[in-house]
Parts: structure tokens; C-alpha cells; sequence
DNA sequence: ATGTTAGTTAGACCCATGGCTAACCATTCG
DNA sequence: CGAATGGTTAGCCATGGGTCTAACTAACAT
């Protein structure tokens, strides 16, 4: 079971930064400014991981005057509570059985 | 944030060798071998995905004669799921209010 | 004792990732 | 207009991750 997009995804969440962008994110929208400014880190090395985190689908972002808006793509996790969840599932249906 | 146990174990799980890992142990406990064999792969490199993923604290592994069997650590992704599940939660929980 | 099986260790390689600076646009403010 | 703000683009660099081959060890089979 291949899947391209668990791939991008975990990997995504895998960064401590990008993480913590999710976390502010789910709390409501913010431009790219007001995000950066808790990680200690050079502006486009923080968009890097806006960019990662757009184009994988976590969030969406638009430009509004000078700012760039970014907010959550809430569905956007659920394939991977998804395949945790069948693990958990395959995990306690085999160890039912001994 | 910064959860370093999160950042290992969505790590490991963003690659797809190791996912397949996963989903094999997840039915049950097996020997490198037998895991290995799917994998278009040399020995030592499916190794490091074996190593990476105890040392994750994922799997567990024991050597019995000269196979070494490895199973899972079936508690060991209960903080994925707990932090999915706090964003999504607190996502709803601002979606409300708007 | 010899050969085979199953891992293991060591070393090398390549490219993707994550960070930087410097220079550049576009929008808004005074 | 001119300066400041907020992003953006381009290019560089160091590190790490995932892969390989070659050579070695430990256990089992004959």
C-alpha cells in the first residue's frame, strides 16, 4: 500500500516548525508574518515550510494586499487518523486471538 | 511545541518501506526476512528502516537462533493519534465560533 | 567440517531538506 | 514622491536520509 499522499503528509508533520504552524493555523487564519514570528528564522526559510504545507494540501493560503493569508485545510489530516486508526484496528484484532 | 518524539515518529512513518513494515507487524510478529522480502531492496538498507523504527520505539525486536523477530510496539503511535486529534479538536472549536 | 542461511558492520554515494544572504517586487503610509 | 512593510525569487551550502556493495559473523543443516 503505497500512498503517495500519507507520504506528504506525515513527512509534513514531521517538522517541529510546520507542526507548530498547524497549531496556531487551528485556531484561525494569520498572515505569513504573524506565523514566522515565533520561529527564530529567516523569512524565506519560513516560507519554505508554507509552501511544503500548501502544495501537500494542509492549508491554503491568498494574497491579500501586501499580507498572504493562510488558514487550515481541515480535512486535510483525516487520511492519516485514518491509517493510524486501521493499524490500531489490525493490531487489536490479531492480538485478540492469542 | 516541540514534541522530539513526534518529530521521530511522524518521521518514520512518512516513508512508505516502513509503513509497509507496519502494516505487516500489525497482524502479527515476523522475522526480518519475511518482512523484507516485498522490498525490492538489499539487506542492509531494509535494515536501517528496522533500526530506525526501534530505535522509534515502533517496533521491538529480539534475536531467537538467526532470525531475529520483530513486532510492534503497539502503544507506541497513540501520540500521533493524540495530536491529530487535539488540532482537529480545536479546529471545530473555532469553526464554531465563526 | 563444510556449506548455507540470516543478519550485521563498514564505507561510500547521491540527492533532498532545511537553513542562509542578497536582491527584488508590490502595497501602503507619511 | 519616497520610505517602510510584507513577501518573493534566486542561489548557495551543510547535513542527513536512503540506497548500495563488500566483507564478516553466528547459527543451523548435512
Amino acid at each position: 500500500m503505497a500512498n503517495h499522499s500519507l507520504d506528504i503528509l506525515f513527512a509534513a508533520l514531521g517538522d517541529p516548525t510546520r507542526r507548530a504552524i498547524i497549531e496556531r493555523l487551528a485556531h484561525g487564519p494569520a498572515p505569513v508574518k504573524e506565523l514566522a514570528a515565533p520561529h527564530d528564522m529567516a523569512l524565506p526559510s519560513f516560507l519554505q515550510h508554507i509552501k511544503i504545507m500548501e502544495t501537500g494540501g494542509i492549508i491554503a493560503t491568498r494574497k491579500e494586499g501586501r499580507q498572504r493569508i493562510c488558514w487550515m485545510e481541515p480535512n486535510a489530516l483525516i487520511p492519516l487518523q485514518g491509517w493510524l486508526e486501521w493499524q490500531r484496528q489490525a493490531w487489536e484484532a490479531q492480538a485478540r486471538k492469542s
